[in-house]
DNA sequence: CCTACCGATCGGTAGG
DNA sequence: CCTACCGATCGGTAGG
C-alpha cells in the first residue's frame, strides 16, 4: 500500500506554484530559472522536482489551475439563472475580482501559454474558448443579430481586452479600486452595446442587406461609424 | 573623414528590426537568440552587431520605433483640429490601423518592455504615457466630470485594452476586418460613454458629493453600477 | 565577414 | 523497502 502524501503537501504545492507565478509574471518564463523558483519557495531544487515534473509542467499547473477557476466562476454564474444583462453584469463583476485577486496567475495565463506543451496549451486553450463562447453567448442574447453576423464573439473579446488589460496597469493601492473599474466596464459595455452596428462584410450582414434592399427597406447597415 | 554608411544600410538595418520584431513577438525577447535573429535576416552573426550594440539595443530600436510612429499619429490628428468626439473616433481608427500594419511591433511594445534598460525603459514609457494622455484628454473633453475624478485615463486605460487586446486574437485574413473592430471599438466607447457614472471614492466625486449634499443635491455619484 | 570559441549559467538528475 | 530530501555536479547552450 502507497504511503500518504505529506500533511503539508497541497499546502507546499500551492506555495510554490503561487511564487512560481509571480516570478513569471515578473520576468517571463523564459528568463525564470528553477532556481529562482526554489529560492523564492525556501526549498532546494530536488524538492522543487518532487511537485513538478519539469519547468513545463510548473508553467502547465499554474495555467491549468487559473483557468479552471474562470470556468467555475462561469458555471456559478450559469447555476443562477440570470437574464443576459445582469448575467453579463454578474460575469464582468466576478472575473474582474478574479483578476484582481489572481494577478500573477493572470498574466502568466495570456502572456506565457505560448510557452506550453502542445497537450497542455489545447487543454488551457479550450478552456479560454468555453469562458469566451459564455460572454459571446450573452452578448449575443442581447444582440441577436450581431451574434448572427458573428460579431458576438469579437465584441466578447474586447471586453475581456478591456479586462485583461486593466491588470497590466492598475495597482490594487493606487486611486480606483477593481470593482470601480468592473462598474465602469459594465457600463460602458451596457451604454454601447445599442450603438453597436451589424457590420459590412459579414456573411449574415450581407444576407441581411441583400434582403433589406429587395425589400425596398433603408440599409442602415452599411455604415460602420454612426453619424450624429 | 569617416567612411559613409553603405547605401543599404537602412534597408537592412529596417529589415533587421522587423525580422526581430518577428521573433520576439512569436517567442518572447529572453528565449529569442541572436542566432536566430541573424539566420532570419540571412546575415551573419557578426553583421548582425554592425547594425546593434547587443541584444538590448536589438529590443531598443524596435521599442522606440513603434512608440514614435504613435506620437507621431497623434501629433497629426492634433494638426487636425477637430473636436473631441471626432478627434476620439479619429484616434482609434487610425491607431487600429498602425495596430493592424505593425502586430509584431506592437507586440513587443506591450509585452517585452519590461526587459529594457532603465534609460530605454524610462524613454518608451514616457513616450506611451504621452499617447495615453492625448486619449485621456479627449475624453475628458467629452465628459469634464470624469476628468475631474481622475477617471478619463482609466477610461483611456480601457480602450487601449480593447485596442491591444485586439492584436493578440485578431487574424487578417479571418472574418472581421480591422477596421469593422475600430468601428466597434468607436461605437461601444461613443454609445458607452454617457452611461458611466462618476465612481465613489475618488478625490474629485467627493468633494462634488459633499457639495451636492450642502446643496440639498440627490447623490448619484455614489451608485457605481446602474440601476435599471 | 566567418568559424571558432570564451565565461556563465541554464534545466534537470546523479549518488548517498 | 519506501519517501523525502540534501550537496554537488552532470550535459548542453546561451549571449557575445
Amino acid at each position: 500500500m502507497a504511503r500518504p502524501r505529506s500533511a503539508g503537501y497541497d499546502e507546499q504545492r500551492e506555495q510554490i506554484l503561487a511564487a512560481a507565478a509571480a516570478l513569471f509574471a515578473l520576468r517571463g518564463y523564459t528568463a525564470t530559472t528553477m532556481n529562482g523558483v526554489a529560492a523564492a519557495c525556501g526549498v532546494s531544487k530536488p524538492t522543487l522536482y518532487h511537485y513538478v515534473r519539469d519547468k513545463h509542467d510548473l508553467l502547465a499547473q499554474i495555467a491549468r489551475g487559473h483557468v479552471q477557476r474562470l470556468e467555475a466562476l462561469v458555471s456559478e454564474v450559469d447555476a443562477a439563472g440570470l437574464a443576459p444583462e445582469a448575467r453579463l453584469r454578474e460575469l464582468i463583476s466576478r472575473f474582474m475580482a478574479a483578476y484582481a485577486g489572481a494577478r500573477n496567475e493572470h498574466r502568466v495565463l495570456t502572456e506565457d501559454v505560448r510557452f506550453l506543451e502542445p497537450a497542455a496549451r489545447s487543454e488551457v486553450l479550450d478552456g479560454q474558448r468555453r469562458v469566451v463562447d459564455a460572454f459571446a453567448s450573452t452578448i449575443g442574447g442581447l444582440r441577436p443579430d450581431l451574434e448572427a453576423d458573428a460579431l458576438a464573439k469579437p465584441l466578447a473579446m474586447l471586453v475581456f481586452g478591456m479586462m485583461n488589460w486593466t491588470f497590466t496597469w492598475w495597482r490594487s493601492d493606487g486611486a480606483v479600486d477593481s470593482s470601480a473599474l468592473a462598474a465602469m466596464v459594465q457600463q460602458l459595455l451596457t451604454g454601447g452595446l445599442p450603438a453597436v452596428q451589424a457590420a459590412r462584410g459579414s456573411a449574415g450582414a450581407a444576407l441581411r442587406r441583400n434582403a433589406a434592399v429587395d425589400a425596398g427597406v433603408p440599409d442602415v447597415g452599411r455604415r460602420t461609424v454612426p453619424e450624429r
